[in-house]
Formats: structure tokens, sequence, C-alpha cells
RNA sequence: GCCCCGAUGGUGUAGUGGCCUAUCAUGCAGCCCUGUCGAGGCUGCGACCCGGGUUCAAAUCCCGGUCGGGGCGCCA
């Protein structure tokens, strides 16, 4: 549940649940009109309890025929479950249960004591998810009925922590200097080759919904902001069917000028501690939520264990040696695929670097080196990757400045330069070295709560079947 | 694109050719009781994905379709 202090009454409510929950004792008397969700409605004679949730919290209403209008009793009595419901009443310490012999009673808690009340919009029977119901539902299910799916506890809780995330990780990089920009998510071509894109009408032209805002920061950067990061949307158009791909998703990026791949590691790993750090510090109620749902389906509890940094740092060539010396069967050059990545994680279970890949698997704008070469002589890059176990986070690397050689690379994986004039023609009149990444926010919000599944923590996920709602 | 698996009331499930006018939970409807509190008690409602086939007999076996799940590839 949120904290309301702070918010300002409206024309449905003078307090939130949560203020009367929280700070009962010395409202007691007190007339409040709150709103909410009517989690059940209890009683069928004389009396009836109406528990009432709203985002803040959860309170009892009680309502007494004899102090009230009979029909709009009858109304509250009959109404149905999730019903959105506005009472108006005195706020009073509830009855405390009764308790088995030798029990302590728990801490007081208030009610409100109603004198009138109003049905606001009427739920439909029966509920096609049910929101506090003992039964699992199926992630299908839940995501078809999204707007109920949202009103379960650890639900909400979940998409709290993701825009926890988001303003702990943007709040970091602020810090650091950088400054949010916005690149453009309609584009004329192929921005980097490789995934396929989603083709668009723009008017009468061509056009493609963007897979990364990787050339456009780097543009900015180009052009002097130092210092930038985006929170947006990228498309792919990959018929992939997995627990952590969509075809649309958020994708956390940065790039920063006069760093190389280290730098930016530093930035990123810099940033991971400072969002770990705080939710630690200000939401263990949230993770408290999750993992009471956790618990209550028999999966371990999630704890938020800030990592130490600097992570670990893995070269490709030894992540190799590695998978070699688990019984994996890779050859340097080979990707490092999933089941390898098992092997490596057995080691290094958190967040670890894998930096350096062969450029021969790395886009035409990472940057190499000639002089660094792998193992068996095949040139190096400064790509890496950021894992947490077996999930990929993050690619990123420094960015090659010098427009031959990026002309070169073009050529090399069979692109034509001039295709990529609006990018190259950045690089012509002096070019800072630079560097970055771009981060998959689900993934991150999956490692922080355990989600097993990238649509938990994605509002509408949209996935190769699923484009409504 | 490849490989596996699945589909039973609103939801989650039991079911392995006849014991199925289909189990349990939750839900929903109604009644009783009640300052309840994970309320309780009683009664009722509600389902075998679609189309073929095998068989005396199909929720169950076979084929096709549709939808869904998992894994791989690729990636964030």
């Amino acid at each position: 549940m949120r904290d309301s202090g702070g918010w300002k009454p409206t024309a449905y409510r003078s307090h939130t649940i949560g203020d009367v929950t929280s700070g009962g004792a010395d409202m007691i008397g007190e007339e409040v009109t709150i709103s909410g969700y009517a989690e059940t409605v209890r009683g069928r004679g004389a009396i009836c309890f109406l528990m009432l949730r709203d985002g803040t919290g959860r309170i009892q209403a009680f309502l007494k025929r004899d102090n009230m209008d009979e029909t709009v009793f009858d109304s509250i009595q009959s109404a149905t479950r999730e019903s959105t419901i506005q009472v108006t009443g005195t706020v009073a310490q509830k009855r405390p249960p009764k308790v088995p012999e030798g029990e302590p009673l728990p801490p007081p808690e208030y009610e409100v004591s109603v004198t009138s009340a109003a049905v606001l919009a009427d739920a439909a029977t029966p509920l096609p998810v049910g929101v506090t119901d003992e039964v699992n539902v199926g992630l299908d299910v839940r995501l078809d009925n999204r707007h109920l799916d949202l009103r379960r506890e650890h639900v909400n809780a979940m998409f709290q922590l993701r825009s926890k995330v988001l303003q702990y990780g943007r709040n970091h990089l602020i810090t650091e200097g950088f400054q949010e920009i916005n690149t453009p998510k309609i584009i004329a071509a192929a921005a980097e080759g490789g995934t396929n894109l989603f083709p668009m009408k723009y008017f009468e032209t061509d056009a493609y919904l963007s897979q990364s805002p990787q050339l456009y920061k780097q543009l900015a950067v180009l052009g002097g902001l130092e210092r930038v990061f985006e929170i947006g949307p990228a498309f792919r158009a990959e018929k992939h069917d997995t627990y952590r791909h969509l075809n649309e998703f958020i994708s956390f990026d940065i790039e920063g000028a006069w760093m190389n791949d280290e730098d930016v590691m530093g930035v990123q790993e810099r940033m991971i501690h400072h969002i770990w750090s705080e939710v630690a510090a200000n939401d263990q109620g949230l993770i408290d939520v999750v993992n009471e749902y956790r618990e209550s389906q028999g999966q371990d509890p999630v704890s938020v264990e800030v990592p130490n940094i600097p992570f670990p740092r893995i070269p490709y060539c030894d992540a190799i040696e590695i998978v070699k010396a688990g019984g994996g069967d890779i050859e340097w050059g080979d990707d490092i695929e999933s089941h390898h990545c098992d092997i490596i994680a057995a080691e290094y279970p958190g967040f670890h670097f894998l930096p350096r890949w062969p450029m021969s698997m790395k886009p035409f704008y990472i940057h190499h080196k000639e002089e660094e070469k792998g193992s068996s002589g095949g040139q190096l890059s400064r790509g890496f990757d950021l894992n947490y176990g077996r999930d990929e986070m993050t690619s990123g690397g420094q960015r090659e400045h010098r427009v031959d050689v990026l002309e070169q690379n073009l050529r090399n994986m069979g692109l034509e330069p001039e295709d990529f004039n609006f990018y190259t023609d950045g690089f012509r009149y002096g070019a800072p070295p630079h560097a970055g990444w771009g981060l998959g926010v689900a993934r991150l919000l999956m490692v922080l709560t355990g989600a097993g599944n990238v649509r938990e923590v994605v509002l509408f996920p949209r996935d190769r079947s699923r484009v409504t709602p």
C-alpha cells in the first residue's frame, strides 16, 4: 500500500484509507469521507461490515440500519465485491477480535462508523479474476484482465517497485551529470541491422518502429550534450516466446562523452548499487507484500541484498574457459548461450560483467583497439554485457568514434555506409570518444522482485501473440 | 524459424476406455446466524476447446484445426 502523507483531499474523499488506519488514534470522533473498492461485504441483518480498500490501505466500515437511510443501507449491503463505494462517518476504535485463550490482543485498529454512503459504480459478477480469492490464476487470464489483476496487492506492489527503480536510477544518473533526452521512435531505415523491425507507413513513406535509441543518443553526445540518458520504448519484430523477451520493452539507455567501456560499467554498477540501497532503505514494505504472496505460493522469499561493487569482470576469453571447464561445448568465437551462462552463473551468481567480446559478434558501432586480440588471434572489441545469473541485463560498450573505421565496420558487416549518412555525418566534424549501454528495465525488475516472467512486471506486455489490452 | 507439452464450471483443479446424470476449492445466488474479522452454517447454480475418426461404450485413444504453456535460437 502506498504512503499517502502529503496527498490533498479530493472531490471524493476527505482522507485516504491509509490516513485513517495510520492516524486513527488521533482521529477518533472525527468525520471522514473515504472511497474505495468493496473487498468484502458481510452481514445480512441489521448490521453490515464493509471492508473498503483504496491504494493506500484497507479499513472496515461499520453500518447499522438504525443509523442511516434504509435504502442506502440496503444498497451497500447488497453491493457486489469490487464495487466502488464512498462512505461518510466517524472514526472509531474497532472492537478487538476474539483471540484464543492466552494469546495477546492485536494492536488497536480503527474503523469508520458510517452515517451515509453511496455505491459509485457496481462491479459485475462473477469477477473474471479474483482479487482476494485463494486460487491461482494463469498469467494469460490475468493479462486479459490486467485492470483487475492490478488490484491484487502483490501485483500492485511490483508496479510500485518498478516506479521506484526508475526513480532511483534516474536520480543517480542525474547526480552523475546525465541529462534526460528523448529520441524518435519512428525511424526511416534499418537503425542497426540485426533484428527485425516493425514496418509502418509514415504518410506516404515507408518507416519503422525504433529498435533502440542507440544511434540517436550517440548523435546527442556528438552534439555536445556530454552525458545523456533515455528511458523509452524499443520495438523488435522477433518471433521469440520466452520468459524474458517482449516485442515492445522499456530500455534504460545512457551514453557519455570522453568515456570508455570501463567508465560506463562503473556508472552502471554505481547506479544498480544505488537502486538496491534505496529500495532496501525505503521500500522493504513492498518487498514484504511480494514475499507474503510468494510464501502463499510455496516460493522462497526474495531479499534485497545490496550487491558489492565493483561487480566481477569476466572477460569473454575467460568466460569461454570457465564454460569449457564446466563441461560446456564452446569455442572462441561462439556466442555464450543461456545454458553456458548457467555454468558461469554457478561461479558468479549475482551481477557480473562480461567485457571484451570478439569484434565479429558486436555491432558496427562498437569500438576496438587493433592490438587487442583474443587467445586464438581474433580481434577483440570494447563491447560488454551485464548478466545476472543466466540472464542478460545489459549490452554496452565503448563506441567507435573514428569515422573511417566506422564505415569499414559497416562494409565488413555487409551494410552500405551511404545508408547511414544521417549517423556517420555526425562523426565527420570532430567526435569525442564515448561509451554507453542499454539496460532492460523489466529484466532488472525480475531480479529485484523474483518475478519469473517479464510479463509480470510490464503493465500491458506486447508479445508474439498479444496486442491487447 | 525449430523442438516438446497442454486445453474440464467465472477462476484454479481431480480424472489414465464403462464406477462420470464428472471431484475438490474458490466464486456466484439465496436462506440462517453474527460487532463480524481468513467469520460460520445450510441449500442451490455453473464445465469436458472445435471438427472428424476408432469402439458396444470416449473428458479419457487416433487425426486435423484453434488457442495456450515451456525450451532453443536471437536479444534487453
